[in-house]
DNA sequence: TATGAATATGAAAACGATTTCATTCGTTTC
DNA sequence: GAAACGAATGAAATCGTTTTCATATTCATA
């Protein structure tokens, strides 16, 4: 309610000496100062963010692009990212673009209006040739996505290792005939992962069964409906890689319930190491992203970028993952932790 | 880049009139309007929102509170206040308050400095009279917390309803030593769930025993640890109220990994019906919480507060919960479903 | 003591929209 | 044919800041 106005009345003083306090401008008295400081109290005066952010040409607020925010890695994407927009002084808006690129499109015209000063894509929906015109508007930053058309920083884990570690870990068990599933076709991520999975099985002297090919696999039941899918096959495979700790989940429970013994007759390996990896019953043999490190990476990139105001640079910053061997691939036997 | 004044000297209109096609005000020419239409076509122009904030006195924004996202009742939360505010053409700011009174302090200052329109809090952890003098700036709503004090539209879900019907189930298939564990302490959710507990055991003349209360559980480890607590008391319970579904989870988990049997051994209900209620094994009998409705109304709410400007109104709108019955507490006897 | 630098302050012009109030036309109405 | 009205347009004020530029004062230096 009270403007900068009503605090320069009160104090006698003009705007410019008020201003020059809220922002700790040199060139003001200790009595001034005070002076004002005081008014300021006394009217319970605040600036007003719309008028800061018009005259600055800032609104210290970044979007946050994802496809929805139930699945458990955006959510940790989510949390790490708000904390870390904190901590540099930015707000976080979290546009959904529920996997549809009108909604993706529709988002961007909030760095069009200066509605935020960046974004933050963990999920791209359109070619990057409709996204670049954005980019004259401010910068885009890439997070756990990439294109390699785009000449913007890129910062994401390495994926191709991780489908790769997973994999060669069950190489290494004696596993020949191992089941694939993935989540989005057109994710980079699941074609990275596609891509260390068959570098590993290459590395055996063994081809890419697209009969042991799942895709557009993403929740618990899409991993119950798999396992009947695979079991259904006339040569069954002993093992399967999966893109998500939740399809492996719902791998292991209904195999369980129809008896079949893992890892013995399937040993199971997921992706994300959620919680739930630690819940079931054997737990479950997982990949570690780096959740938190590669989310406060991009907010230290787009605040730097926001600053320096060059948007067209192709930088990229990956994080490694790493190998959580638990029971679903080894048993009970002693199992060493690889890295 | 390009403002409004440059399409006024484009066209060589004024500015009022390129103002009035953009909002879709009468008394503009058919051939003016498509003259300026062309020209911010042609300009690229969009127009800047901090401007239109200043001038309209509003932003478009809400800012929701949590404690933290990755708990999956509030991803649901956020995920559906996030799809109900896109539909009022607003954006959702995330304010994490990771249980901290300060920082939910800190973020309150979006709505005196004028950055949001409105506040829900899903969290509170101050007590109602300090958020209180905020409510001069703009509207708070209470979105599954309540405070009694609190003179603000509340919407919310009949907690002691949730804890009387899961308490009710168990007591009507014949336990009468049942443990309870519960989340926060202070929440307002707890505190209601246990007094629909207490009421359910007054029903049978039961009374509730501390030595059975289990409180500050919120995780899967959580779960494992009080699972152990339980087992080492003298008079084992038989049957176990949770708060959440990954507490039951996780005493499920360690309970059939030492062992014993579910829930021949024990009973288990779990609260919020999220998707491992589907994956262990057995599956868990928990309570199921209407969330996206309740944001939704959340949201149609502050957004009917933005425009009426009447902030201090005690309003409570209440949505019921529904007990779903699974195999956590009936075992593989075939079960009807419980309203 | 005159000169220049450093300190302290304010007036007014931005920032980019919307809105109020005039003003200018045509039309209609009596 | 004058009065009244509606449609179309623009000038200028406004929203609440920050910044530029100018001015005044103090203080040290030659």
């Amino acid at each position: 309610m009270a403007t900068i106005e009503d605090v320069a009345k009160l104090t006698g003083l003009s705007r410019t000496t008020i201003s020059r306090v809220i922002n700790n401008h040199p060139y003001v008295s200790e009595e001034k100062r005070k002076l004002v400081l005081e008014a300021m109290e006394k009217l319970g005066y605040v600036p007003n963010s719309s008028a800061r952010s018009l005259r600055n040409q800032k609104t210290s607020i970044l979007a946050l692009f994802i496809p929805r925010i139930t699945n458990p890695f955006f959510s940790e994407l989510v949390e790490a990212t708000e904390i870390a927009a904190a901590e540099h002084g930015y707000q976080l808006i979290i546009c959904q673009t529920r996997y549809s690129p009108e909604k993706e499109l529709n988002y961007m015209n909030l760095l069009k209006t200066k509605q935020v000063d960046g974004v933050i894509l963990a999920s791209i929906q359109n070619e990057w040739k409709k996204l670049k015109p954005f980019l004259q508007y401010g910068p885009i930053v890439l997070c756990n996505e990439f294109d390699d058309c785009a000449n913007v920083p890129t910062v994401r884990l390495d994926q191709v290792y991780g489908g790769y570690i997973a994999t060669k870990h069950l190489l290494e068990r004696g596993h020949t005939k191992i089941a694939y599933c993935s989540g989005g076709y057109r994710s980079n991520v699941a074609q990275s992962r596609e891509i260390g999975f068959k570098k590993a099985l290459a590395e055996y002297k063994l081809t890419f069964d697209e009969r042991y090919a799942f895709r557009d696999v993403f929740h618990i039941a899409d991993g119950k409906r798999v396992f009947h899918q695979m079991m259904a096959l006339s040569e069954r495979p002993t093992a399967v890689f999966t893109g998500s700790d939740e399809v492996a989940a719902g791998i292991i429970s209904e195999a369980l319930r129809c008896g079949y013994r893992i890892p013995e007759d399937l040993a199971v390996v997921g992706f994300d190491n959620q919680a739930i990896t630690e819940l079931t019953n054997p737990t479950i043999t997982t990949v570690h992203q780096p959740v938190k490190q590669m989310a406060q990476k991009a907010v230290d990139i787009i605040v730097e970028k926001i600053q320096t105001k060059k948007y067209e640079v192709k930088e990229i910053y990956e994080f490694p993952l790493q190998l959580i061997v638990r029971a679903s691939t080894v048993g009970s036997e002693l199992h060493e932790s690889e890295a």
